[in-house]
DNA sequence: GTGCGCTGTCGAAACGATTCGACACCGCGG
DNA sequence: CCGCGGTGTCGAATCGTTTCGACAGCGCAC
């Protein structure tokens, strides 16, 4: 293994001012400057990556916490590992990878043993057992999510407030005025998942603000679940002409169960969703949807957590802005031409319930 | 930082000592053992990894080098980094995430600056420029899948030429006698893929020794062309009574083909396919099929490095048998009861060809 | 001519572990 | 009583960098 005295001697300079060539942190003659890069070049020379973890308490290497049993959308977990990797590299870092299933002694071991210098962890619950001890640990960090109390954490994620709304927006302005938001199940909301409750608020406080009829209905899982949940509320709200789904498992379930029960999509109902562009890609009808921004928010984690490396202040929460995909599932709203479910003198609007 | 010294000081021996309890290099008696293991514990110890990579030149680090860019089926690899990582920690190793996108050099990179004592090449090509570095590097390491000239390299993948004959036999104890491949596209035979020519060599050799008739058919990307061969096949081949589909992103058009042009599936059409088991679960049928055993392979691959590491001797191939899972695409063959692209009377089997 | 500040380079001391040879101690046999 | 082999522990060297203080050389102002 060729190390730095090799390159030093072939230079005739001391090996202190090869690392100062290497780091920058000194200033070096031109001429000195390129006769260690000639050398190092020649040599092929590299760093020993323990020694100058040793010696500068800096291994340059960041840990990527990351749940491995599918759960997520894998795809999107590996857009978003993808981001990382690469982001890491342009820092002249690299990635390690550490499993959800470590839990709270991986990330001790981690930091403790000074393998990484900082953490990036995904999808953070809302009450969640690692928060304190990444307080506790002294390395910086940046989470994926929001948890409950995130004073004092640095945390990035969609802003799914303004996705609720700006999905709303989108079905005002296409002259909607009855819409309802088909969620997570509703363990997700119970479990306090953030991003769930995010959306509904947002979704329903934009309804609010413009005068439309709203409601947030939660969606068990599997396919019958959702049809029959389709059914129930196309029937107890023959006015409504537009949804926001935010459940993507059941997308598609959900997509087929408006056209088995005679609803055109769109021409009979408007449908946005907030889910992966793959998802929305691929469904009976291909749908307008605010996708989960994977790559923006792998970059971002990784240029928040190495401003944080460089001890420069960076905000406690970066909340990315949502991008909303015209495709085929949104039209502007038409009274429909035959009755539905309910009788056709009740069709003025007041069968559309507003959320409690 | 808690380091070695404290530990030693407070348990009353010297840093040596404490090391080799850690170790178990030298044999340490059960009273001094017990004090040190309580002193670590009370002390929350845990080795600093630079300096213990610097004086043992070893990391405890393997790289994974991992594509990804979507391409391979994702929750695949997904399943597979998974397995990789949890293996590894079960022998007390870490795992750096390395980006195909990084290429060679990203390989002498880590391998250069002892970042990591072994690698796991994912995504190997027949013909892959990384292979001689590889060699040169002097590192151990595992690749999954096979290269042209692997001699002196260890490699694991699933036995596609076996693939090929199981999937034959099932068919052929089912009482088919003239079945087909329909495999890659043809720049993936082109580009001298192996696992794509391995499975048709196993196809052919197991169809000729059973007597049967066989093509093997590449399918060009998309749904369009995916439905034009479909047709041209059972126009070609009117005999033909049984299908093995070795691409997995066309399965699904491939299944919906089949049914619009009029064969049910399995009663007129048998169809077995190599692909994950997620794909084969999600089709308009649900498909018998051999699936890619990612678990299985990337446990196998970090064994195999692991041996290396330890210096002992192993296998420079491993082929891990397949496994067919009987879903509802296969059944008894039967001779049709109507009719179908062929005039009635060359009903004979002469029309079903046999692959060049 | 002396002193001062600036630039560029060097030498040596860390950094925190591992590992090898040395050696103290013990029980045992001669 | 002496020497011997085996066991358990220690001391010191080593791994390859980084970084801090020192300092040589230089130009410039006084």
């Amino acid at each position: 293994m060729v190390k730095i005295t090799d390159v030093a001697r072939r230079a005739g300079v001391s090996p202190s001012t090869v690392s100062y060539v290497l780091s920058g942190k000194r200033t070096i003659s031109a001429e000195t400057r390129q006769r260690v890069e000639e050398s190092i070049r020649e040599l092929g020379y590299r760093p020993h990556a323990g020694a100058r973890a040793l010696a500068s308490s800096r291994s340059n290497v960041l840990a990527l916490v990351m749940p491995l049993r599918p759960g997520v959308h894998v795809p999107v977990q590996m857009q978003f590992a993808a981001a990382v990797a690469t982001k890491a590299r342009a820092h002249d870092h690299d990635v390690l990878l550490v499993t959800q299933e470590e839990g709270e002694e991986g990330l001790r071991r981690v930091a403790n043993s000074a393998l990484v210098d900082g953490l990036i962890v995904m999808d953070v619950q809302m009450q969640d057992a690692r928060i304190p001890l990444l307080r506790a640990l002294g390395l910086p960090s940046v989470l994926i999510g929001f948890p409950a109390r995130a004073d004092e954490l640095t945390c990035i994620d969609l802003d799914f407030t303004a996705t609720g709304e700006r999905c709303v927006d989108h079905l005002a302005e296409l002259g909607h005025r009855c819409v309802a938001l088909l969620g997570s199940p509703p363990e997700v909301y119970a479990r306090g998942t953030g991003f769930a409750q995010r959306t509904a608020a947002g979704f329903t406080s934009a309804a609010r603000r413009r005068g439309m009829a709203s409601t947030v209905v939660p969606v068990e899982p599997g396919r019958d679940a959702a049809r029959r949940t389709v059914e129930r509320l196309l029937r107890e709200q023959p006015a409504l002409s537009a949804l926001v789904v935010h459940n993507e498992p059941a997308l598609g379930a959900l997509v087929e169960a408006f056209q088995r029960a005679g609803m055109a999509v769109p021409e009979e109902l408007s449908v946005v969703a907030v889910c992966p562009d793959e998802v929305a890609e691929n469904a009976a009808v291909p749908v307008s949807s605010v996708s989960i921004p994977a790559v923006e928010v792998g970059e971002g984690a990784v240029e928040l957590l190495m401003a944080k490396l460089a001890d420069r202040d960076v905000p406690d929460a970066t909340l990315l802005p949502p991008r909303l995909t015209l495709r085929a599932s949104t039209a502007p709203h038409r009274a429909p031409a035959k009755p539905r479910y309910a009788p056709a003198h009740a069709r003025d609007g007041s069968e559309c319930l507003t959320a409690p």
